[in-house]
DNA sequence: TTGAAAGCGCTAACAT
DNA sequence: ATGTTAGCGCTTTCAA
């Protein structure tokens, strides 16, 4: 099977090439006659635009950079379901997604950017003091943080609103009727990476603890592990009382706090509560299901995805720029004590 | 910044168009002296070529097109090692990962291919009798199959040696000095995809199992969850004797058994031998880590990696097609009882 | 409402 | 060893 061109969908239908392009983008009025002949043509030759040509006619590729944490040291957990809605948002808006890993570090943009790989770039696993972003900031082509960053360089930034997620917990652990809470903290790696949330939620944390009135303690690190959740578990069981509320914000950590717990005999929502901040998913998978503050993955990415095309379709130098936060929801399941 | 193209470089180095582009490509003998001013000017002005342009004229866009079962109903467990590895080995190759999720269905082949969007396509997650084969037959990039259709359409394809596989799990089940085996199947969601590995590894631990004079009993369909994996424990446990010996082939549903077995008291490596097919990372996580022959996602990516790029540096019409297997390797831990 | 024609930035013959 | 030149297939003025 050849591959046609518009010129010959513009010989089959009798117009100029011109006409074929003005059919496909509608950028001009077509006659209802001719557009009807150009798009049988179009059909019967199975006619697709070779996108390379159009990309350089329009100075748009209709493609999104996306820059994931592949590579060693990334925190791979709960990828998927960011990667699975930004592709599917691109696509609806006729976009498709190169797939780029950030182990390329910041040259990673400069080379989507200076081929014209893309229209748009989303950069994930914001870090604090991230060395991308100065460049990010210089780019021509837009882009997107899905995390926020201490300096945000002006770029617009996309998160979790971890503060809130904090509040929720606290307040969830404040209603079960206890008056302090242990908070399980990130791993060394967590924190060696520098990123934001980290420091927001636990922040958070201790000051929603505090205004409430109730106690706070924080262990950390906690590794995500069978023995660093053990080492974390017997500090939390000697420092919650005998009705420990436990706080697990580091998602990777939950499936072994809860095993930890439960090797020690007890039993979360009779002896002891926790809440997790994690995926529904990943609360529903865990042994028992835990009550969790949700990290809302696809909201995210959908928020950014409708902020980065919003301004793909404005002027490209527009305002730009500001931080969206995304609203957790607590969803209670076995393992917080019921209201006193 | 503005962006510079080949006609600024040529200019600043005096020469043409052309000399830049051979001394980027290497596809013609450069003098060393016009090699130097060219790179020192390509540097000075940080050129890069646009993807479009080059594309265009050289009718190769240096991107593969990686079709993921995301969607409903895919198998998403595991997914990443296959994305990472296939993105890092394109990479190495000088290529770009365009990412296709496969609700898009046989159209995404025709869309990639029409527009010229790739020079190659990986195609996951197939099907034994997978509707998107004749379309990849028929198109004009080559396309690989990570897994195995029962009609491969003269396409190559790679996946784990599932037949091997099962060989490994129930020798190591044998060596325990078990009698028989319990193989717990796989989900109904599994078997409805019609993938042919669940055929291919079942038929195999029969055939192994009688082979060696063991019993051998299937339950089946297994859910992975709770629930479900209570059942097949519950079946397990009555039809495997007083020292069971399960085999779990479906990776999603390990935890899940573990969990169950552990529920009912019986300790594996104890009163019970386990096995799993899954990848290590997943064997390492469970509690306790199981013994597990090793699905092995980043060592079958490699490979197909490796086969699409021979292809592509060959002639297009080479003799192509053919089946590769990739080894499994079984690494024992807590779960299966010590030899007798 | 449509057509003609000039590029977009690069590669690859074809010349020299 | 290098330069000249003709496209690659599309979009988008400019003209009618």
């Amino acid at each position: 099977m050849p591959v046609f061109t518009s010129r010959d969908v513009a010989r089959l239908a009798n117009v100029s090439q011109s006409t074929v392009s003005y059919v496909m983008s509608g950028r001009r009025p077509i006659s209802e006659e001719t557009r009807k002949r150009v798009q049988a043509a179009i059909e019967q030759l199975t006619y697709q635009p070779n996108a390379g040509a159009r990309a350089l006619a329009s100075q748009r590729t209709q493609v999104v950079g996306l820059v994931v944490p592949f590579g060693p040291s990334a925190d791979t957990t709960g990828l998927l379901p960011f990667i699975e809605t930004i592709t599917s948002c691109a696509r609806e808006a006729d976009h498709d997604v190169l797939l780029v890993t950030a182990d390329e570090g910041p040259s990673a943009l400069t080379r989507l950017a200076g081929r014209s790989l893309c229209d748009a770039i989303v950069l994930m696993d914001i870090a604090a003091h991230d060395a991308r972003l100065p460049v990010a900031a210089a780019t021509r082509v837009p882009v997107i943080l899905i995390g926020i960053p201490e300096d945000t360089w002006g770029l617009p930034c996309v998160d979790l609103d971890f503060p809130e997620a904090a509040r929720l917990a606290v307040a969830e652990l404040a209603a079960c009727g206890h008056d302090r809470v242990v908070v399980l903290g990130y791993s060394a790696d967590e924190v060696a990476r520098d990123v934001n949330y980290v420091g927001r939620f636990l922040r958070s944390a201790a000051q929603d603890a505090a205004a409430r009135g109730l106690g706070h303690v924080e262990v950390s690190p906690v590794e995500p592990s069978r023995e660093g959740a053990r080492a974390a578990v017997e500090q939390a069981l000697a420092l919650g009382g005998p009705r420990p509320a436990i706080l697990v914000p580091a998602s990777a950590s939950v499936p072994w706090v809860l095993q930890a717990l439960a090797e020690r005999g007890v039993v979360p929502g009779r002896d002891a509560s926790v809440v997790a901040l994690c995926t529904d998913a990943a609360a529903q998978a865990t042994v028992p299901a835990v009550t969790n503050v949700s990290t809302e993955p696809r909201d995210v990415s959908r928020r950014a995805m409708q902020t980065l095309f919003r301004r793909l379709e404005q002027d490209r130098d527009e305002p730009a720029g500001g931080v969206e936060l995304v609203a957790p929801r607590l969803t209670r399941r076995g393992t917080t004590i019921a209201g006193p």
